[in-house]
DNA sequence: CGCATATTCAACCAAATGGTTGACGATACC
DNA sequence: GGTATCGTCAACCATTTGGTTGAATATGCG
């Protein structure tokens, strides 16, 4: 469906939410995790935790007052395919992706 | 660069972006041409065609009074390497991808 | 119970997006 | 030169987006 990848592409143009994305590659985090290495307030975390969240890219399941993120790869397969289309890539290109990640982490954390 | 996967992703989340790709890898097209199927402006296709330049997904060549689009793949490669690395994907899928495709093509054309 | 923590909701705001129309510049044609 | 075609520009408009703050809800803890 065309508005799958509406959702999902548009979900993926926000820096942030890239970032988000990133994080939760390394483990599942609560929200209040997710939110801390940015600058801005919980609520916007939140908001777009929403949009990765109906775009399929992550779940969330509550346990307790906290509620855990999920990445989840499946919901990016359909865009990945749509792409994949457009040209003969190199099926993966695992060095340059880890220099993504590097440029897509928060700024300002250190760690 | 965090920003040129902004302004990628950005360019995708688009139906009439991503159904103008569509029609370019058939062939190059003139701007008239590419709009012709299109149920809006010229002008409006105009600017979509400006945010698939700036974001590197096509190219446009002005030849006399007419300016011709072609895609240019290679600018779906870093978005491409980004997503990767979110899970394991069948390389390709091409069949996936044709339905993807007919889906993308603008509606109510006849042709 | 009473308080702290986790998260969302609601209202609001500025800026960006996707569309329109009408005028305009540039090229081709006769 | 005059006219038609190709495409963009400019101004405008409605809607969406990404953020804020403050209040509200839900759970856990002592």
């Amino acid at each position: 469906m065309s508005d799958d990848l509406d959702i999902i592409f548009a979900a993926l143009a926000d820096p942030t939410r890239r970032a988000i994305l990133a994080m939760l590659l390394e483990d599942d985090m609560a929200v209040t995790d997710v939110a801390d290495p940015f600058e801005m307030s919980l609520a916007a975390i939140s908001k777009h935790l929403t949009i990765l969240t109906r775009a399929g890219l992550i779940s969330q399941e509550k346990r307790g007052r906290v509620k855990w993120c999920k990445l989840e790869p499946d919901a990016m397969r359909a865009a990945s395919v749509w792409m994949q289309g457009f040209g003969q890539f190199d099926p993966v290109n695992l060095d340059a992706f880890e220099r993504f990640l590097e440029a897509e982490l928060p700024k300002g954390d250190g760690a």
